[in-house]
DNA sequence: AAATCGTGGGG
DNA sequence: TCCCCAAGATT
C-alpha cells in the first residue's frame, strides 16, 4: 500500500512530534556545531556534514572554526588556505563554494546569514537540504531538510517504496516533512529525524526495539523495517591507469602542480602524472613525453617505486610512482612549482598524493 | 535524469 | 575483498 492520499492513514502527528522531539532533547549527541545556534557554525557544519560521517567531521569542523570563527574571517581568508583545512574531507568544491558564499553574504548582508530560506537557498553550495537545515536549526523557520537519514527513517515510519537514489523522491519526503513538522520546535523536529537516523533508525539492523517513535511505524508493524528503505545500487568506479613522479632536483626540492579550476579535486596541487595507455609496459616513456610536451621539463625518470589506489566515488585510480631527476632549469608557470618539504605544509593535496610524499620523506 | 564530485570506515 | 554507506549540490 503506497498510495499518496493515505501516507499518514491512522497517523498521529501530534504524538509523533511529542516522542520524536522529547527522545532528540534526551538522547541527542552532544556536538561542537550545537554548543550555539550561530548561523554560520550551523551553515559550516551542515556543508562538512554532506556526504561525510559525523566522526570524521568533528575535527575539521574544530579546526576550521578556529582558523575561520565568523563570515568576515573567512570571507577574507586566502583560497589555498581554505582548501588547506578541507585537505582530507573530500568533495573540495564544497570548501570553494562555502568561502564564495561567505564573500556574498560578507558584501550583501553585512557578514549575518539572512533570515528568509529563499535568500539562503540562492547561496552557493547549499541546496534544499542546507537551506531548510539552515532555515530551522539558525532560525527555528518550519521548513524541511530532507537528507538520506530522513528517507530511511520515513520511509520506514510510512512504509514508503520509491527509489531514494532518485532525485525527485526528496521531494515527496519533503511534502510529508512540511504536514507533519512541529511548528512549535522545527528544529528538534528535523534533528531529531536525523539524530534518529543515526543512532536507532540506522541503515542495516535498525534498534526498532529501543525507536522512540515504534509505535508511529508502519515498517515495524508490518516487520519490514530491513526492506527499507528502496534504494537502487550505484555503478562502480571505472578503473584509471596513471603514472605519478617524485621529480626532484638536486637540492631535494619537489616538482609540483597545480590542478585546473574546475572538475575532479579543482585547485588542489599534485605531483606530476598523467593518465596512462595500453596497461602499460612504457609507462615511464609516456610519463617523460607528457612531461616535456606539457610542462616542459627534462626529465631522468628513475626508479619504479610503488603502486597505489586511490577509489573515488566514479574513478579508481591506478598510480604507478616514479622518482625522477630534473635535468635543466625550471621553467617557471603558474601552475608549476618547486618547493623544499617545509614549504610542501601549506599546499592542499589529495590523500593519495599526501601518501606518496609522505613515504618519499620517510 | 544521470554524472560528477572524495574519503574512510564497517559489515 | 568488496560493497555499501555518510547531515547533497551542481551540471
Amino acid at each position: 500500500m503506497n498510495k499518496e492520499e493515505n501516507w499518514y492513514e491512522d497517523f498521529s502527528i501530534e504524538g509523533f512530534q511529542t516522542d520524536l522531539i522529547s527522545w532528540f532533547e534526551n538522547e541527542q549527541r552532544i556536538l561542537p556545531w550545537r554548543e550555539n545556534k550561530d548561523p554560520y557554525r550551523v551553515w559550516v557544519s551542515e556543508i562538512m556534514l554532506q556526504q561525510t560521517k559525523v566522526d570524521t567531521v568533528i575535527p575539521y569542523y574544530n579546526r576550521f572554526m578556529e582558523l575561520f570563527p565568523t563570515t568576515k574571517h573567512l570571507a577574507e581568508a586566502e583560497e589555498e588556505r581554505v582548501l588547506k583545512a578541507w585537505e582530507g574531507l573530500g568533495y573540495y568544491s564544497r570548501a570553494r563554494n562555502l568561502q564564495a558564499a561567505v564573500r556574498e553574504v560578507v558584501e550583501r548582508y553585512g557578514g549575518t546569514v539572512p533570515n528568509d530560506p529563499e535568500k539562503i537557498a540562492n547561496l552557493k553550495g547549499v541546496g534544499p537540504y542546507t537551506t531548510g537545515a539552515i532555515s530551522s536549526i539558525a532560525y527555528d523557520l518550519p521548513e524541511p531538510a530532507v537528507d538520506g537519514n530522513v528517507m530511511r527513517v520515513l520511509s520506514r515510519v510510512f512504509f514508503i517504496t520509491e527509489d531514494i537514489a532518485k532525485q525527485k523522491t526528496r521531494k515527496l519526503f519533503e511534502e510529508i516533512v512540511r504536514t507533519i513538522i512541529s511548528k512549535d520546535n522545527p528544529s528538534a523536529f528535523n534533528q531529531g529525524l536525523m539524530e534518529l537516523g543515526a543512532l536507532i533508525c540506522t541503515p542495516k539492523s535498525p534498534s526498532c526495539l529501543l525507536c522512540p517513535v515504534q509505535e508511529h511505524c508502519k515498517a515495524f508493524a508490518e516487520g519490514v523495517e530491513d526492506e527499507l528503505p528502496i534504494k537502487s545500487k550505484k555503478k562502480a568506479p571505472r578503473p584509471l591507469a596513471m603514472a605519478a613522479i617524485i621529480l626532484t632536483d638536486e637540492a631535494d626540492n619537489i616538482v609540483i602542480h597545480r590542478r585546473p579550476e574546475s572538475g575532479l579535486l579543482a585547485n588542489l596541487w599534485e605531483l606530476p602524472n598523467h593518465e596512462t595507455q595500453n596497461g602499460g609496459a612504457d609507462q615511464h616513456e609516456q610519463l617523460k613525453s607528457f612531461l616535456h610536451d606539457e610542462y616542459s621539463l627534462h626529465v631522468t625518470i628513475g626508479e619504479h617505486i610503488a603502486n597505489l589506489e586511490h577509489i573515488f566515488s566514479h574513478i579508481k585510480w591506478n598510480i604507478a610512482v616514479y622518482v625522477g631527476k630534473l635535468n635543466k632549469q625550471f621553467a617557471m608557470r603558474d601552475d608549476l612549482r618547486i618547493v623544499n618539504k617545509k614549504e610542501l605544509e601549506k599546499y592542499p593535496f589529495p590523500v593519495s598524493h599526501q601518501k606518496i610524499i609522505a613515504s618519499y620523506y620517510r
